[in-house]
Parts: structure tokens; C-alpha cells; sequence
DNA sequence: CGTATGTTTGACCGTCGTCAATTGTAGTGG
DNA sequence: CCACTACAATTGACGACGGTCAAACATACG
């Protein structure tokens, strides 16, 4: 069941392409050992499995070298609120660093590699290199800018702006790691995007047929591919900082 | 103009009574001092004064000691979207710490005193005072929380809901400055109201107006009585965290 | 006092949610 | 390997909530 990809594992840090991304450029190279020892790597999942729950006690953030891994919470009426999705680069569970406990649960949408990076081990480093603390407050501002671009997303824009931006900001990502920009698998459920985008499963999807049948996109279940792009993107308002 | 209350300046963080929420608990008197120095103090401003711009050289942050901020920024098409309310013992300005630039404009809402936290000082601080950063890091993470209370809000909740949890929300948070928490005064306008909660103006107008012939709250344009705190309370689901 | 702005209310309509039925897909075990 | 089941996705019919447009009214400010 495990894809062949998974076990390419960088040993380091130093070799993992991602690296730019997790860690702050400025890093000297002894430093970059120390917290080469403290991350724990591998943990190939598959499908469905939890990263964390809500309620656990807060010690790491994650990066994904692969797969993808999307964050909720249960509101207080019971209900799952999908509040992100997470792919191969990005790093999640800054939630919690708060009260010592994550808010959000995390699951993996398909068969993935973590990295798993033990907070205490930061915020001891921290001490001494502030380039660290400093990439660390960059990346919870990020976080901010993500869920503000979310909330005019949600408070201006129709179904098929919410999609597109959605369809595009995945694009996007992907594209930034050296992924086809235009003809990707969708990770998640219909469910889970119109959760996130605070849509009916049922609008999603006529939302998917309408972009299929103006020529925008070409998709069959979940495999999509972006016909024309361009036409996509004007629909998208607010996708830049999603 | 200015109310007489602006004039009640502590000339100093110690005797400040909001100290307990701008400043970590655990410092130490010769540390506060230090702190103390830093602070820009005073700041009367009026109504509708800028107290930043989107794109302004990120320096500090912000303590409302009186009055009343919105925060908002203008999205691609050029409408504005609200991004917060602050009230009085908030903090505020924590966006572009990312990139170093104000990602929002802030502007007051009524006459209010500020308190200017520069934080070159506070990033200087942080070197020696560990607490001081993760009293930092938290208020960001609270920042994320109430994003994403507001994100459910948004793709949960009925209008009703929405303006229920808002009320809800400046009450406990008026509460919580030891000020009546039924009886306040409004410090944002209706267009505010229905822009910050992704509603039009005469839906937010309306909803007040239903509020009002249902007995929950009594209203005569901004000044606002919670007649029946319960019943707007299991209106406002997610209110906890807004 | 007059104008600009904010607020309220009404009538109408469109988008999206709800309910329901159908089809397609993936995973399981006989 | 295929049948069976569970689940995901699609499509249609209908209705409600909230947006749009318009007018009246109240309030703040010069």
C-alpha cells in the first residue's frame, strides 16, 4: 500500500528539499545539526489517520514531505468545521501553542509522510538563535493571513469564487513545489471543500459541473486538470494568501 | 471633545490596570521597568484617526487603554473587509509581523487613548526574557483562534447567529474590563456590523429589529441593552472565542 | 437650518440550502 | 473474481434566507 515515494527519506535536513520552507534560511550549518537531531522523521501514514486530536497536550508542528493532511474542529453544536488543508511543504499545528493544547484535530486525506518537530526543542534553541523565533512568528502570521483571506473569502464571494480560489490557491502550492500546476489529484472530499467553504456538498458539486461545462476545468472525481487557467483565476479573487 | 476619562493617564505600566493583559505575568519589577521606558504613552486620538495603514513599516502594537479600533483591509476589487474590533485592554497590530509591513488599516471607531508597544524593544527583550516572547506567541495563537471562530461563524451560522455572537462576544468582553456587560454602547456602525459578519446592512438592521420585538435586547441606535442575555447567548454558538 | 450620513422598512428576486432519488466508486468478504 | 455494501458524488425540484433596489426617516455635523 505504501507508494514507492515514501521511502525517499532525506536522512537530514540539510538533503531534504523542503528545508527552505521548515527551516529559516540564516540558520548556520551547527545549528541546523541540533535541530537535525531533535525532528523525528518518517511516521508514513496512510489514510484517515490522526495526526492529533483536539485536546492533546501541544509539543510539535509538522511538516508533510507527502500527501496531504487537513485540520478541523468540532463547534460546540456538535458539527465538524474544516479549517484547513495542508499539502507537501507546509507545516500545521501551530494551533495551541496558546494554551499548551492543540484546538484542532488533524488527519491525513491519503497515504502520507510527517516530520514530526518537537517545540520544546525550538523554543530552547530559540534562545540563542533568534533567526529561529523570528521564522517561527513569520509562519503563525502567515497563519493569520491565511484565515483573514478565508474570512473575506467566506463574508464576500459566491460558491463559484469560493471554488475557484480554492481550486486555484491549490494550484498555486503546488506549484511552488515543482508540482504540475494544472492537472493534480484533489486530496479531499466534496464534503470537506464545501465544509471549508462554507458550501452544501450539493453546491460544490454543481459548482464542479457548471466549471466542467464552461470549459474551465476537466475533472472526474478527483483527479482534476485546469483547462483554462487564466478565466479560473479571474474567478479568484481572494486566493493570493490562502 | 475629549472625554474626560482620556485624561486618567497611569504614567506608567505598573499602576496600569490593563497590565495583567498587555504584559506576561511572570516579569520581573526590574524587567518591567525596562519595559516601561519603551512604551509611547498617551496618543489621545479622535474619532476616525488612522492609527496605521496596510503597507506601513511594521514597529509596534497597540493597547487600547479607552475607546475603540476596527481593523480592515481592502480586498482585490476594492471593497473594504473588517478583519477585527478591539476594545478597551486589547491589543492590536499583531498582522505583518510577517513581512514586516501592516497587512490592515486601523482606525478608531470613537475617541480613544492608545498605548504604542514598539517591538524592536520587545524582540531585543526576548533575547533575556523567555516569557516575554511566549507571552507573545500566545497572543498571536488567540489572534488564530478568533479568526477561526469567526471562520465558522461565517460558514455555520444563520444571520441571527452571526449578530447574536457578536453581541454575545463585546459583552464578555466588556465584562471582562469590569464594564456592564448588558448595557454598552456601540462603538461600530451597522455597515461595520454586517461587514465584519458577511451580512449587507439591512439584514444586520433587520435582525436588530426582530432582536428587539422578541424582547432580547433593547436598542436606540448604538446605545444596546441585553434584555435577555440567556436566550442571545444560545443564539451566539461561537461566541467563546470571537 | 440644511446637507450628508446612518438606519429602518418594504417589495422583490436570486443564490444556495434542503430533501430526495440515482448513479458511480471504493473497499470487503464470500 | 465478483457480489455486496457503504460511501461519495451527481442531479433535480422546491423553498427560504438573505441580497438588491428603493424610499422614508433619524441623527450628526457644519
Amino acid at each position: 500500500m505504501r507508494s514507492p515515494q515514501l521511502m525517499i527519506k532525506p536522512n537530514n535536513c540539510h538533503s531534504c528539499r523542503m528545508s527552505a520552507l521548515c527551516l529559516p534560511l540564516a540558520l548556520r550549518t551547527s545549528d541546523l545539526d541540533l535541530l537535525d537531531n531533535a525532528i523525528k522523521r518518517g511516521k508514513p501514514m496512510q489514510k484517515n489517520q490522526s495526526v492529533f486530536y483536539a485536546g492533546d497536550r501541544f509539543t510539535s508542528v509538522y511538516a508533510i514531505r507527502s500527501g496531504a493532511v487537513k485540520s478541523y474542529c468540532i463547534t460546540d453544536d456538535g458539527t465538524e468545521q474544516v479549517t484547513g488543508f495542508y499539502l507537501p511543504g507546509e507545516i500545521f499545528g501551530w494551533d495551541g501553542i496558546a494554551n499548551g493544547n492543540h484546538s484542532n484535530h488533524a488527519v491525513t486525506l491519503e497515504t502520507s509522510a510527517l516530520c514530526e518537530i518537537p517545540f520544546a526543542q525550538f523554543e530552547r534553541l530559540s534562545a540563542t538563535m533568534p533567526m529561529l523565533q523570528q521564522h517561527f512568528m513569520r509562519l503563525m502570521s502567515k497563519e493569520i493571513s491565511t484565515d483573514q483571506a478565508l474570512i473575506t473569502l467566506l463574508s464576500k464571494n459566491s460558491a463559484e469564487e469560493r471554488v475557484a480560489s480554492l481550486l486555484i490557491s491549490l494550484s498555486k502550492r503546488l506549484k511552488s513545489q515543482h508540482l504540475s500546476a494544472t492537472k493534480f489529484r484533489l486530496p479531499m472530499s466534496r464534503a470537506d471543500i464545501g465544509n471549508y467553504l462554507g458550501l452544501t456538498v450539493e453546491t460544490v458539486s454543481r459548482v464542479f459541473s457548471r466549471f466542467q461545462s464552461f470549459d474551465l476545468i476537466y475533472c472526474e472525481r478527483k483527479e482534476i486538470e485546469i483547462i483554462n487557467l487564466k478565466r479560473l483565476s479571474s474567478l479568484a479573487h481572494n486566493a493570493e494568501h490562502l
